[in-house]
DNA sequence: CCTTGCTTACTAAGCGCTTGCTTACTTCGT
DNA sequence: ACGAAGTAAGCAAGCGCTTAGTAAGCAAGG
């Protein structure tokens, strides 16, 4: 008999075809993926990608959802693990760059390929988007309000450390000149600067 | 009779397409636009794209390779600017800022749909990116070897300094919080606290 | 124990449509 | 009159997705 939340063979499928999917995706873009691609990827025929999911786009959909709660998750407890903004700054950027040079791939579709996405689909990103730009904002507006970063607008800054991040994804390579440990650390540093951390705050 | 440097018909309609191109590109991306949809948007033919260009190819590639000689050019003139490396980088970044956020229509195709270029193409393109990235280098390595910038590794600096411009293009929209200038003034701000430029030397 | 009937997982073939690009032809400007 | 500029029509290939069917697994009835 089948138990409700036991791995069934499907699951197993399903799970397989997002990632030749993700590779893909994150190779040759969304629109340059032919199904045909996909499904080879997972060693199937094309016909078995729709048993298991119902368009190419949806595939697209099950990717850039995962990767931006994974995100969000991972912002939110890098800031719950310290009070003090700049610790939160620090160790937010560290987790996020960290992140977007090891999961480079994943990175990169769930980023770049919004725009294939329907426009229903597309606000569910964009909420969760929302909800990772305040995260990072609420730090700096409250290290400014404490007087732990000086000169600086948080919203110019919160842009500023996203797009860091973010583009990490764009350039980034595995055996370049940075281990995303180093790089994660790098921009860590920087990152207070950037805010205006004062010296004898930063740790 | 027709003048040896003379704008011909055939040069209006050439660059038309090319705009045209360059539209569709930034909205949709290379691979969702349809050669179709580029002759559509110059008011011609789709048959007519084939009197004037190769293929949907070189359109990007005509578009990629503009954009960086702009970029590079850019760069350039705003580093002759100043013999101060602190200066120079201010006046770099505000540029390149300014740049991204103006035209981040063309931004955006010359650095996110790269991949959709011929190896040969693609080399040309990366020997520009190339010139581009030591320009920059150059300016922070001097400006560590003065002692203008502290405590900074130059090659971080320069992707990170590179990675805040490009980014611009991927998010920045019209008639959003920041004009250009104002945008660039802050992004220049930063770029200098993010290189370590003492403050007794920032200007 | 083995047939029967049903379900799950998958595929071969292909449909209707769109793609980048070509060909053969017409129109325009001088 | 003649080259330059532009088009209508369409080709071969490839696209996302569907259809109709098969093979394997398995619980229940005899």
């Amino acid at each position: 008999m089948a138990d409700a939340d036991a791995i069934s063979k499907a699951d197993v499928t399903r799970a397989r075809l997002i990632d030749a999917a993700l590779i893909a995706f994150a190779a040759k873009g969304f629109h340059a993926t032919t199904t045909r691609d996909i499904a080879a990827g997972a060693g199937l025929s094309s016909a078995a990608l729709y048993v298991h999911h119902k368009s190419k786009e949806e595939l697209l959909y099950l990717i850039a959802h995962n990767g931006h709660e994974q995100t969000l998750q991972l912002i939110r407890s890098a800031a719950a693990k310290s009070t003090s903004p700049v610790e939160q700054l620090q160790r937010i950027v560290y987790d996020f760059v960290l992140y977007h040079a090891r999961e480079h791939t994943t990175a990169r579709v769930v980023n770049y390929e919004l725009g294939a996405l329907t426009p229903e689909h597309y606000k569910e990103i964009a909420r969760l988007r929302h909800r990772i730009d305040r995260t990072i904002r609420t730090v700096l507006d409250r290290g400014v309000f404490d007087g732990d970063f000086v000169a600086v607008e948080p919203r110019v800054v919160t842009v500023a450390v996203l797009s860091l991040g973010i583009d990490v994804a764009r350039w980034y390579r595995e055996g370049g000149t940075w281990t995303p440990e180093v790089l994660a650390q790098r921009y860590a540093d920087m990152a207070l600067r950037l805010a205006g951390a004062q010296p004898a705050t930063r740790r």
